[in-house]
DNA sequence: GGGTACATGTAATCAGTTACATGATTTA
DNA sequence: TAAATCATGTAACTGATTACATGTACCC
């Protein structure tokens, strides 16, 4: 026996399926993709061996469609409701886990030349602006479609709001290499590594900034 | 032959014998907590696997004490070095993974009671200003202890420098959950599930404001 | 000298990841 | 009807996590 905690892939399939409600490996996976996949990816793998993980608990049922493609469709049950239930009720307390290869390339930055601190901060940068331009699109494109008037009681309304800690976090993200750059540079400078005529910001203009 | 890619955990071990010379796996153990480990956690068991890993590639040399406590101690061969200059020189363009349980609980808040939204949002703010204020102890008391003049090119700056993103994502984090327990707060209201005279905030009081 | 906290490790399990492989549907 | 893409899965591996277990130093 496993211990009987879930682990945060059994809730988000549990979720899921009570949300949207019986579903196959493939919507999961799409769902995620436009949802939480956004900053805590789940690999589709993941998605195909998470449910029959919840059916060997009892708390997921499988059936299989008898034509066409016979894919595995999955339902929560009720004791998969009270699991579910149980999990919100109880607020996590375990920290965010922020695993940023950048983050650990810049706190090993002092290792390497001093144009490495200044090339991984400039593709970071890059990185979270275009991650920052994706939200904002996806954003727009979304209050076009769904109308003024979001009510904050409804599913959309929870799920933007949780994009909108993305949208946060790649804002803090974007300031702060912007920040490492600039100071990258100008260190670079002061030991007179640059020319005075190099290209300042290449990898950044090809983004509006906010 | 597993894929000659290191992992995230290898750098790390490599990056940090590289910088502190030899170390016992529990040296690293220290590094890690009063670092990168604040925002992302490597488990114990992780940095005693890990370097036995490193030395079957070549990428360091175990040797072990005679006496005492024999402890193992680990250092960086050349090629090891060669291998984290590699990773230095070419920065990475995967996305941050913001693995964060309480998101995720909000994420699905819509399917527990209004109840479950205002609980799970008192608590992460709970935990975020708490760790905000871990974060901000820390620096005043390396401040003090450092003096005023950090160079910009020393370790200590970078190693300050890679805190700061904890910082400036806690502030995020904050931010974001504040915003979530007004809206929550409002709705409850709305709804007529509170009494006015109900304690409006008491998982915040504890914490000053920054 | 007995308790407590720190230090050091191992073993077993399991989830996560990568890679592979093939089937179904659409479109050129 | 061939190519391309979307969809659906499985197998093997291995790294991550948990739990266990014991040793060493210090303190009362």
């Amino acid at each position: 026996m496993s211990s009987d905690l879930l682990s945060p892939t059994s809730y988000l399939v549990l979720g899921l399926l009570a949300r949207e409600g019986p579903s196959s490996p493939y919507d999961l996976k799409q769902l995620v993709a436009s949802t939480v996949g956004h900053f805590w990816t789940f690999p589709h793998a993941l998605l195909y061996a998470e449910p029959p993980r919840l059916v060997k608990r009892g708390l997921a049922t499988e059936t299989q469609e008898e034509r066409g493609r016979r894919r595995r469709v999955f339902a929560i049950t009720e004791p998969g409701m009270d699991a579910l239930q149980a999990w919100l009720g109880q607020p996590s307390r375990q920290p965010t886990e922020l695993r940023d290869r950048g983050l650990l390339q810049l706190f090993f930055a002092d290792l390497g030349t001093s144009d490495a601190q200044h090339t991984i901060a400039r593709e970071q940068l890059e990185v979270h602006r275009a991650k920052l331009d994706g939200y904002e699109q996806d954003a727009g494109r979304e209050r076009r479609s769904s109308g003024p008037g979001v009510d904050s009681r409804t599913v959309e309304h929870w799920r933007s709001r949780t994009l909108t800690m993305g949208v946060l976090y790649e804002r803090a993200a974007v300031d702060f290499w912007e920040g490492v750059v600039a100071q990258a540079h100008s260190v670079e400078l002061a030991s007179g590594r640059l020319a005075e005529d190099e290209d300042r910001s290449p990898a950044v203009a090809f983004v509006e900034p906010s």
